[in-house]
DNA sequence: TTTTGTGCAAAGACTTTGCACAGGA
DNA sequence: TCCTGTGCAAAGTCTTTGCACAAAA
């Protein structure tokens, strides 16, 4: 999906929610959507800055958490670290952190999944969310 | 174990370390050890002031921080809520939060550890730490 | 025009820290 | 005695919020 399409599906997921698309918005959904990485509320703020559209940091996090309320985007918090934000188009994924570079990268596996679930219920529980890090280091 | 000897060996770890037994400490250790719960630095503060022993909040943070460093007790950073402790003397463990209740439970899979390991792996890493969180609901 | 959004600064939640005094070893 | 620990309050970090003004629809 190419950066302009991704952030036409924000727009039309915040209007489906009754929210305005503002100046600062339209700019920050651009902003995620260009985002390889993950950013933190703090260098969405800096991107769109440098973009040319100033847009407040309360303003950051008030678009975040509507993002997020519509579940187009994922809050990820990571250990001792400010939340990072993620578009949440593709599939279900888990997270990988380089210790040491704080490089993220993201993975899957199917038999990991279907091991937590059966976990849960035989205790009785069935999966709202899960959280999956890996804290790794280069191997040498 | 028992709780007294758990709370001493929580103490020859300090000792170890070079830190000194104090009486806050020394009752701190005794709320931790006693804890079958995760409580976080808070309810160690309340439990300890309860037990008589007064401590401030920034000795049970400094001593937390003491024992984490030591290895002795884990600290949990569980989504959207203040950080929680748990003595580390048994064997690792994953954890199940109930979102209902705010219930954790404890939970071990040998087969998620070693895919873990694969992928990080296949991946060119090798693991350092990890996190597995599920948050789940009771089944109706 | 009506209602929601914005920016700012203040407040909030959790945690850490500087400093002067207290108290372990 | 010597040096670390303690309590307090202040500061720090990340995030949320009240309010008056601005701007979508």
């Amino acid at each position: 999906m190419n950066i302009e399409a991704r952030a036409q599906s924000f727009e039309e997921a915040l209007r489906r929610a009754g929210v305005r698309i503002t100046r600062q918005r339209a700019a920050l959904l651009r902003v995620l959507a260009a985002a390889e990485d993950h950013p933190d509320a703090a260098q969405l703020h800096a991107r769109a800055t440098e973009a040319g559209a100033a847009v407040s940091l309360a303003t950051v996090y008030r678009t975040l958490a509507a993002l997020e309320a519509q579940g187009v985007i994922l809050k990820l918090e990571f250990a001792g670290e400010p939340a990072r934000f993620e578009p949440a188009d593709g599939s279900h994924h888990d997270h990988m952190i380089d210790v040491e570079t704080g490089e993220v990268r993201e993975f899957v596996n199917e038999r990991i999944e279907r091991l937590q679930a059966e976990i849960a219920a035989e205790m009785g529980y069935e999966i709202v969310r899960h959280r999956l890090e890996l804290y790794v280091r280069r191997r040498t």
